[in-house]
This record gives C-alpha cells, structure tokens and sequence, in this order.
DNA sequence: GTCTATAACAGGATAGAC
DNA sequence: GTCTATCCTGTTATAGAC
C-alpha cells in the first residue's frame, strides 16, 4: 500500500477488483469491458490477455467466491448449503463438496437463523459478485425458464429439510419444494434490494425479522 | 378473424401485442425494437411514429395494463393496492386513485388471502408487462438504491396494514417497513420465477401456500 | 504482457420517397 | 402512415508494434 498502489498485484487481480466495484455500482450489463480497464488503469488488449469476455470475468470473480465460501464454513460443516443457497450453485464447480444433513431441524429457532444469517452473511461478503450473478440471471430470456430451475436448485438443501420436517410429522404450509423456492425467493430478493439501497438498515434486525417471521410461518 | 389478420386493428395495436409475445418469451432488454417490428410485420420506421422508443411502449402497455387493473377491481374497491405492488407503482401515473382503508386485517386468513391472490392474478392476468417491468428495474445501476426505493413504494399499502395491526397491539415479527418488504419480495420474486418456468404450478396451489405462511408468520 | 489503433458489428434512430 | 435505405453511435474483439 505505498503511494502508488500495489500495481505488483497483477493486471488479473486489478481488473477483477475494478470489475467488483463497477458491478456493484452500475451493475453487470451497464459495466462494458473498456469501464473495466479503464477503472483498473489497464488497455483494452490487455483484458483478452486474460479473460475471454466479460462472462468468463464473472465466472473467475464466482470461482473466488466459492473458494471463499468453502474456506470460510469448512468441508462438512453446518449451513454450507445456504451459500449455495445464495444463488449461483447451479453455475457453481461440478460436484458440491457439501454433503449436508437434511436433519437440521428449521422448526428450531436457532437452526433457522443460523440458516438465515448464513445466506445473509454470503449476500454482505460477496455482495458485488452476487449481484452481477443475480442480475444476469435476471436478464435471460423469461421463456427459458430458467429463473425457475435455479430457484429450484439454489434452495434444494432447504426443500431436503423441510422434507425431512414433514416425515416427523410436522406440518407444513404447502409442499416442501414450493415452501423451499418461497423462503429462498424471500431472502435472496429483500437481500438484493436491502443491501444495494437499505442505507440504515441492520443486519441483525433483519435476520432477526426473517427468522422470525418464517418461524412462526413453519412452526406455526 | 379473416384470412389475413385483424390489420385493420392498427400497427400500434399489432406493435404492442407483438412486443407483449417477445417480453415474455425472450426478455426486455433482449428483444431488439427490429424483432418487434419483424413480429408485427411492420417497418422499424413505422415503429417510431408510434412509440419514442422501446421505454416508451412499455410505458404504454404499463398504462394499458393500469387501466385493465382499475376496471376490473373498481375505484375504492377492495385490494387494489396489491396490484399496485405487483410492480411498477413508482411508475404508475401521477396520484394512485386507491384510497385504501388501512384497516385491512392480515391475522385474518380470508383477507390476507384475498390480498395474495389480488398480487398473483395481476402477475397472471399481465405477466408479459410485469415480466418486463420487472426486468427492467433488475437492470438498473444497484449502486442507485432504487431497488429497495420501488419495493418500499410498492408495500406501502401493506405496510400500513401492518402498521395498523401493530397499533391494536399485535405482535409482529419486525418492523412494519421491513416485514412489508420482505412479503412483497417474497411474493413478486416467487411469481416471476413461477410463472415463468414453473410448468406444472397449480395458482390455488402457491396462493394458499404463500397465505398458509404469511399467515402463521404473522398472526403467530 | 501490455499497449494503440482499428476492424467488425450490432442496434437505435432518421431521411425522404410513396 | 408506411416503407426502404442509411447514418451514427457504442462495444466487442483483434492485429501488430513494443
């Protein structure tokens, strides 16, 4: 950190800090390849020394992510699924290392906000790269369904439990895969828009709020 | 309904429609204003003497949808706020006409029903206007804030209900704003993702879930 | 690896005839 | 009002010197 920045960290490293900060302020459609460079104080050429386009940019900063994430929650942990959960899994690396255990019980107040504030957390670390992912996502074509397949699969852990839930006899509001897809459509989109324009808001306030609400919404 | 087709229901009409047919099958941004001309079977210098630009005919199908809601729910009638919060309230023409009684109940199963199904049908009745709307604001620059600015807007009428209830002294899992926020994410994000890939979703079905969880989450 | 310059190509919007 | 043809702008991606 001397006075000039640390150019040594590599051209690679700068584009995607600069792709990072640019995502998160005008969003992943608005950034062009040249704000990139631009920002990071690189030339146009240099960009397709190491990226093939803006995508596969993304894809690195979402690589980086995942490293991240695992690093952070450790193999076998508890709540991994939750930063799938996120959004992205299904673009995630093949096979995720989580074998999870679908006996976590969501009708236990604890359990359900350490489930909350894990896809909460993800969403406050990663925020400029959950956001491209979530808008891209957003941009495809309505017809192809696909916003509904991710939903599907990025709250797969979550139906798991809720599944389980219900074999011992619980009751649910409806059937585990819709429940499922709600909680996570819930979350991932108040987290969107709190977290890229909720000025005052606090995060444990609204973990808490979640929790609760979706507490009493299962457990009745 | 003749041979050639209803020509003579002008090139705005076949316009609008046409552009209807591709925002929801490829998208807003995706669909190029030549697609729509294509579509239409009409000139791209044609397009111009109707609409300014692709904005504006969102604009207009907005208002053409505006005008559908309010016919089919009748000025100070029940639940014309939720279409409003479908989307696009912020966007809607100056003055909403609902003046809505902030006395609604939402512990109340049948009412808080009636509201949740107000939002689904919208979605339903208009999903390739809504479908665009929502799109649209997905796009824009997060570092704006406008996101969480148009979900406050569009859960106004829901916060105060729930800003009621807490005032007759019922518990609530959170502030008013917050857990407002969070239905309406809840509701617009899962009907997006549903109605766009969800194939075999029965309406009832995802209505008395939501209602069936909303409920118990708010009324404990 | 990095740069500058430029090719290649959308896509939006307009001009002017009919 | 509608058409065809065209202009113009912004962006991606590449070429080739350093």
């Amino acid at each position: 950190m001397g006075v000039r920045k640390e150019r040594a960290a590599g051209t690679e490293a700068a584009l995607k800090e600069a792709a990072r900060a640019l995502f998160l302020e005008r969003g992943y459609a608005q950034t062009k390849i040249t704000d990139i460079t631009k920002a990071a104080g690189r030339s146009t050429g240099s960009f397709y020394e190491h990226f093939a386009g803006k995508d596969e940019l993304l894809d690195a900063l979402l690589a980086d992510m995942g490293a991240q994430v695992d690093a952070a929650v450790g193999v076998g942990d508890q709540v991994p699924e939750v930063g799938d959960q996120a959004l992205g899994a299904g673009d995630r690396a093949p096979g995720h290392p989580h074998a999870h255990p679908r006996e976590h019980d969501l009708a236990d107040r604890a359990q359900l906000r350490t489930h909350v504030a894990a896809t909460w957390g993800v969403f406050r670390d990663h925020l400029p790269v959950v956001v491209a992912l979530f808008q891209k996502s957003m941009a495809e074509p309505p017809g192809s369904g696909r916003a509904w397949g991710r939903l599907l699969a990025d709250t797969a852990p979550l139906r798991e439990h809720l599944a389980y839930m219900r074999e011992q006899g619980r009751e649910l509001p409806g059937d585990p895969e819709l429940v499922a897809a709600a909680m996570g459509a819930m979350i991932s989109m108040l987290g969107y828009a709190a977290m890229t324009g909720g000025a005052g808001l606090d995060d444990d306030e609204v973990v808490e709020t979640l929790t609760a609400l979706l507490h009493r919404g299962l457990a009745g």
